[in-house]
DNA sequence: GATGAATGAGCTTTCATTCAT
DNA sequence: AATGAATGAAAGCTCATTCAT
């Protein structure tokens, strides 16, 4: 059993590399609970519990560290999706897996998420060439696994992979923020882990087989 | 032939709603150049070509501001989704009137697109009970079509309509979303009108059909 | 008799420019007691009595304000000045009365003079061209009356104007600093008004006369 | 030929007194090129090659560092001066070494007379009484030339020494700080020297005789 | 001696909002 | 209705100074 990539290490900081990462971990829930600009600098501080100015002995200003926070976690992020991506099972494994990947996103890291949902994507950094690069590299990931199924056989010719891959992910990513807004939950006696799991099969389904009746011949 | 939803009456307002018309107005330009936070009471005032202190006449504060931009066109959005939602015509036409809803919202008010897209649901009141319902409400459209669809035996049961909803408008704001970044775009010779209609049918198609190899019998 | 330059007219301001320059003459007192960098935007808001943001309203930031006090009233001390240069006295006049505008600006507005001498002099605005310029009026026109002076033949030939305009106006300038540092003061049973015009006479005449015995046949 | 007293001593400095000076010469350096208030504690220990908490193991703080600047070199230029009051030459000569000396600084040390004409002089250390003081003693020695030339006869009874002193000193200043500013400069095919020994001969015969015509019998 | 991480008071500046006219 | 001067809370950021190592 794998764990999650943006599941965080238990282990104690203690080195010097620390007081940044306490800052970047207490930003993250700062701004998961106030909002990007309803943070103020002193609330980060006061939340990793370290002086005012050291923030900015650290980072350049506040926007560095939402960019930071990005940088970090989606290059981890981006390495598993692309790790499923090249592994050897079959197109539907590899979607479900990517399915699983971004809806226990927010199993694992709530406040991780919620920042990345409501407030870097729309940030202006969001709409810069490089973060917009950045998350290009995940639709990228999964139009090539929809193009090797398509080689292989596996899926059908005759639609467009550019925007398969807006579908898949778009439909995730409402799942998600409805999620994050509290609009959806998990089912009584279900668990997260459960709610995730029937969600991601319930995409891939819907995404493999369509909705029409008569599809499946 | 239809007009778009969002499309502008052309009628020069001359009555007195006019001047909080030429604020909302000047406000959807400002906020679609400058973002929310970035944009000054000042600026808005001075795009209507009105005295700022006039702002707080009609407005309470900048943010009734964009919940008003929000709320007017959303509303007259959804009646449209609603009417489409009604029309006595296939499951398949609907999603696509609906799609192309979405889609050929840009085309008609870029920069309302902008701010509803980058501005409004990243905004605080997004997450206000009041404007999820609101959001909601397109949802339960594309839910009641889809189950309709599936009491009609037009769509296959057993798949949740719930989750599906989200897969297809989430596609589609993606694909929006994309559009507003720059990254995707009408390809060559191809009118912005076609592009949306491409996009629509694609979604569709996609949705209707899934991606399965032989899924099409 | 007239009025030096930079005494203030005595009207109570009301119009529009008032606030305008309720601040100017609060911050040269502020400047004066506390020095440019000692003084905060809020003790020239408090001093003029206004709020605190009103400062930013009218200038641009703490730099302007010093900019601003500087040209204003340099102007009209160099219009005093070029005014004697263009009457029609002797020589030796015109070098009594500039050194009487000199020295007598610290009797009018000592305020003013201490902020001249001990900021604004040394700020980085000092080294810009523009002002560098400004402060050059002064020892032109002092160098056009010294070599009117000698084609009159009231002045002896070979001499440079002008290093000799840096001697008369650097003798005046010490003499003004140093009463501004309060190391010199009027003598006893002297009053300012004398005592500037003993300084101003005992300058002239050194500086007509040189210090030479035998000098004067 | 002797060199001038502001002249750095080239022997490489290696004992302990050594980053203390380092300091100071890095602070003359920084202070020239950005000014005191715009120089950080940090540029200074930059500029030295050193770790910034060091500097306060040799000083108290900021001040104390333009301070020690002015204190060092001030009294070993102040040195010079009273030898050359002292030495057994014409009040004449004595006056033109001392013009050469004011002159000479920057030439010699450029940076240092920087500092001096445009931090340190206005700085609010230097309206305190002791560098008022030390001041003074340039003043002093000039005045008591002034006086012994007096009563030898070789100038003039009948003026004001104190005052001559301020227009003799003043004038070199004037003329440095020209020079700083870049306001005036070598003329073409003349070395820094003959500029400076030009310019004192030029102030002292002006001191001397006067721009009166008919002046010299 | 030497380092540079850590501190935090204090600054300038912004700007939503109010209000007298 | 209309103006824009006036307000002042609040925020980001700087940097001299301290201190543990």
């Amino acid at each position: 059993m794998k764990l999650h990539p943006l599941s965080e290490s238990s282990e104690k900081p203690q080195g010097r590399r620390d007081k940044r990462q306490l800052i970047l971990d207490a930003a993250v829930r700062v701004f998961a609970r106030m909002g990007y600009h309803g943070a103020r600098v002193s609330d980060i501080a006061r939340e990793a519990g370290i002086a005012y100015g050291l923030v900015y002995h650290y980072f350049r200003n506040k926007e560095e560290i939402l960019g930071t926070i990005f940088e970090d976690r989606w290059a981890r992020f981006l390495d598993a999706v692309e790790n499923v991506a090249c592994s050897r099972t079959s197109t539907r494994e590899k979607l479900t897996s990517i399915a699983a990947l971004i809806l226990g996103g927010y199993r694992v890291q709530p406040d991780w998420v919620k920042v990345l949902v409501l407030e870097i994507q729309r940030s202006s950094r969001f709409a810069e060439p490089g973060q917009i690069r950045a998350v290009g590299r995940l639709f990228q990931s999964v139009e090539r696994i929809l193009r090797e199924g398509q080689e292989q056989g596996a899926l059908r010719d005759g639609f467009d992979p550019d925007v398969a891959s807006q579908l898949f992910i778009g439909g995730l990513e409402i799942a998600v923020t409805a999620r994050v807004l509290g609009v959806t939950r998990a089912g009584d006696g279900e668990s997260e882990d459960e709610y995730c799991a029937r969600v991601a099969r319930t995409v891939v389904d819907l995404f493999f087989d369509g909705v029409r009746a008569g599809g499946v011949a």
